[in-house]
DNA sequence: CGAGCTAAGTCTTGTTACGCAACCCTCCTC
DNA sequence: GAGGAGGGTTGCGTAACAAGACTTAGCTCG
């Protein structure tokens, strides 16, 4: 009837929403080569092992949800370099906790297989999640949730809603 | 011959790793669902319409790979809840700055539909990744990657490995 | 002048992962 | 003894995915 999976894109959660443009395996091992320095079809191709066509239908979709600009740098015959887009860049932080928590947790005995260097400081570093308002790390106990005013209103009386949002 | 993806647990990358176990759909819808506090299976069916087999199937992986673990809170007859384990909490900051990212990128004009709260600093606040040495937001532009003691000793000899690493 | 190479895909084919709905089993309550 | 909750499993169909061959168009080497 439906096997593909549904959109989250209209759920009221930015995770989902975000899941919903990279919630697979490739993309975003697509984005963090962009971050490191990759531009062109082959080489995504080739660092990556990923089959021809599905690196085309990945990077259509960046290019389709503005996380990738698809430039022109040769027209006969045509070839092109993908490129981050300011909205793919800022992708960054988010690649950057997932590497913190895979070092922690994933990496064996030897430590961590890449590690970051904080040019402005100029310090090896890794990166930290933390709040806005106080700078104190931001722990899942220490945090709770509230309605932002992008929640839809329809959904608000529902009595599971209600309870999920108790705590503001 | 071989349809299905291959695995990522070995490569030399935390963010490769990470995604082998959360790179689908519904995992990390799964995981901020924990974190909003759903503790049984058919809580988690009912509030993320997910099938219930593939809800089967994520609950074992995400307990097998250590992030929840699987209480029995009456034997007869047997029922269950999943609770996060500490590695399963520490993957809280990566959900906060996808959080961010969407709040920034896929609302709407309305706005986040849901705002973090920190309970330490009683700020309504928003997760912000920054650099372990200096505090500072970490941005692509400021970092750059370098070997780290995990990498493995044969490939750091290959070309595209050497040009890779060569900003340090 | 033809052979081979590069870049960026497209096409074909086959398998598998995933979603849906329906069903199962056990205990509990009415 | 009917129905409901809890926690799944089974069967079925579709679509995502991988592998590898093929394409197009220009350039280069001999």
């Amino acid at each position: 009837m439906s096997p593909a999976r549904p959109s989250f894109a209209n759920w009221p959660c930015s995770v989902a929403r975000t899941v919903d443009i990279i919630g697979d395996a490739w993309t975003s091992l697509i984005l963090r080569e962009a971050f490191y320095g990759s531009r062109r079809f082959d080489e995504f191709q080739q660092q990556l092992g990923i089959a021809r066509n599905t690196l085309t239908d990945r990077l259509r979709r960046l290019v389709d949800e503005g996380l990738m600009e698809k430039w022109l740098y040769e027209s006969e015959p045509p070839r092109h370099e993908y490129h981050l887009t300011e909205k793919g860049h800022d992708f960054f932080p988010v690649l950057a906790a997932i590497t913190r928590w895979g070092d922690r947790w994933l990496a064996g005995e030897e430590g961590a297989p890449v590690t970051l260097h904080h040019d402005v400081c100029d310090h090896d570093a890794h990166a930290e999640v933390v709040c806005s308002a106080c700078g104190e790390q931001m722990r899942s106990a220490d945090t709770s949730i509230r309605l932002g005013p992008g929640y839809p209103e329809r959904l608000k009386a529902r009595p599971d809603i209600q309870r999920r949002f108790a705590g503001s």
